[in-house]
DNA sequence: TATGAATGAGAGTTCATTCAT
DNA sequence: GATGAATGAACTCTCATTCAT
């Protein structure tokens, strides 16, 4: 995780309060205009003071984007890690519990990591710190892929790696596409279509399904 | 598709060179730098002509990556129409075939594609532009389901559109990933995997598998 | 007057109607738009012609309008040097003669003459042509002037020319004004007011009025 | 009258002290070589700032003409509506007096008058401002005209809004002709004639002359 | 003669950043 | 800490003019 520090760290009351309105209004205006858009007298503005004063927190705007991406990666990661906590049988509940969370997360930034993603097209910094926040679920399917492996609970032939990277993938690129209700579904069917798609996708055994199997394919 | 006409289009000969040598360095030079760190100065300079000579035959920036943006459209249409002559059941050599000719196709693209997405984010017509490209696989995808749901030979629970929607982005963001031979998987590699998990995702039966079946997985 | 030669005669029938065609698209453009928002490209066009060829026919935007303003100013030189065969006490008669036909020749150009006004205020050859069109008029309004004190006609204490200049303007100015038939007045009302102003500035005598005097006034 | 607000108004004494500056060094460059002649560069450098300052302090080239224009407009507002406190029959003393004031006050504005000029002939704005300057002297002439006729002092056939129309223009050409002391004439001379062409253009009664009557005509 | 492509100086404008107060 | 004026490099775009064909 790269840390983005201040220019100097506040030291009043203040001085906390400038930099948080700071932060919040170049968030909101980063997300709605996306970043090479956003002018620092935008952003100063919104958040109330004056034109120079982003300067006695920020070093620059892209400091400034850099640490709004700490805290959406700090919240990411924390979605990721959490959970885990069911039985080791309960394969499909699992996965289910990771794709609910991640889904959540991904959405709740969706606007914010797509600024990360035209950055990191052409930046490698910003490409790292990109890379960095899926490996986080990505690696936790892969672990969860390679157990269930062992367990003769998925198919063997998957590359556990290149596996977990295009199922996350898919969870991450469903996400921003839904941005809003899009296509009649709500949280609850949006994960119920991914989970079983995933559960599917790694042959994961009829038993471990909730209800036994799969209903209806031949 | 949107139409992206130049400014006028050549009469001789020098015109069309001079104007196939601008897109060519337009395209390097997105593809390198993005949208907007590319100047047009740089364009023209690396297409060898004066930089009043670009504005001859473009009427903007913004219009020569419209025009770029169109070719590579029609490319990746041109990929994910063709085939699907294959006969009627071997459904799983049909899925493997498309997601073969779309993985090389947006591999293809990869780079000039994440710039239309930095765009496709704050700007109305290079989204639609972008849902435009991406739904003619997501199209094909969902035609595909449906006939096997209806054949008995598919999850019939799965809902298409979303279920297209997510496996695409999950062939199309794995391409991009993928960039160069990263984690060790060519290309005959990764399109056995990929269908592989587009396959079991949407619970195609197994005798509809090359081989009657999943290998392994209980 | 200012000669104002073509880049090179025109030797065919072909060349001296493109050349023609020029001078009339190039004379409704700056009347339409001004000197400066009128670009080669639109003359050119607007003349049927290729960008090119202006420049075969013309040395400079400068020397197009040059040529245009050469045509302008014989046509004004010619309506104030005709007429004045009137016998010698019809003053006011001649006085009216004059004003009428300068209205007419001014109104007829007035555009044209008012893109010439705006480049005499900074360029030292415009204005000195602008100056020349004037002064025929001005010339003829202080010849009549001075030999209408010589007969003991009008007003002696009045400085002839810068009475005549004043006059001028006024009549000129007023034509700028007068663009369309504004204010009610048709041209012969416009010529009346503009005669009774004149023959009354300079005070001229009762028995030169038509009638024998001024209604009226006391 | 337009208003032509700055971008932000200066809120120290140093930001007044480079607005005026700006201001001071845009109007002598318009002065010398016209509007369109003066890049921004040469008023910043004539002002002793970067160029990049000027935009701090100006939206636009246009605006800072708009806001040069608006002090002269309120410069002739002033001089056209002080004064007429004379007596009733003091008629000629009171087209001299404001004759007098119309006439340095044009003087005093020539040059920016004339790039006015030179845009009100293409932009409709600018022309609205051009009509507003010249209406102020043009009203109050046709008010003393009316009041005149009505007192039985002045030719009651003359329609006084075009009379007054032709007479402010021919004081205000005068003006522009008139640049320095040329043909000879000071201006205490200069109101002198101009004065005495309006009296007598209007039929002014004899008796509301100075020394009761023009000399020498019939 | 006519064409149309090429030129490049120069325009107006933006904006991240610096700094004296 | 906060302010707001100043900076200047960089940008997109225009257009009168040149010239090979």
């Amino acid at each position: 995780m790269t840390s983005a520090g201040p220019a100097s760290p506040p030291a009043t009351a203040r001085g906390r309060r400038t930099r948080s309105a700071l932060l919040a209004a170049g968030r909101e205006l980063f997300e709605e205009c996306g970043f090479s858009a956003v002018g620092i007298d935008a952003v100063a503005q919104r958040a109330g003071v004056s034109h120079g004063t982003f300067y006695t927190w920020f070093d620059s705007k892209e400091m400034l984007l850099r640490e709004i991406i700490s805290e959406v990666a700090a919240d990411i990661f924390s979605a990721t890690s959490i959970g885990s906590r069911l039985p080791a049988d309960a394969a499909y509940a699992r996965i289910e519990a990771a794709n609910r969370s991640f889904l959540r997360a991904v959405t709740r930034h969706s606007r914010i990591l797509r600024v990360l993603d035209s950055l990191a097209d052409t930046r490698e910094d910003f490409l790292r710190l990109r890379l960095e926040i899926r490996e986080s679920f990505v690696q936790r399917g892969m672990e969860g892929l390679i157990r269930l492996q062992e367990l003769g609970l998925a198919d063997p032939q998957l590359p556990p790696r290149a596996t977990a990277s295009a199922l996350g993938a898919m969870v991450e690129s469903f996400a921003h596409l839904w941005q809003d209700p899009v296509e009649g579904l709500d949280e609850a069917a949006a994960v119920d279509v991914l989970t079983r798609l995933w559960a599917g996708a790694i042959g994961l055994a009829p038993r471990a399904w909730p209800g036994g199997g799969r209903a209806g394919a031949g």
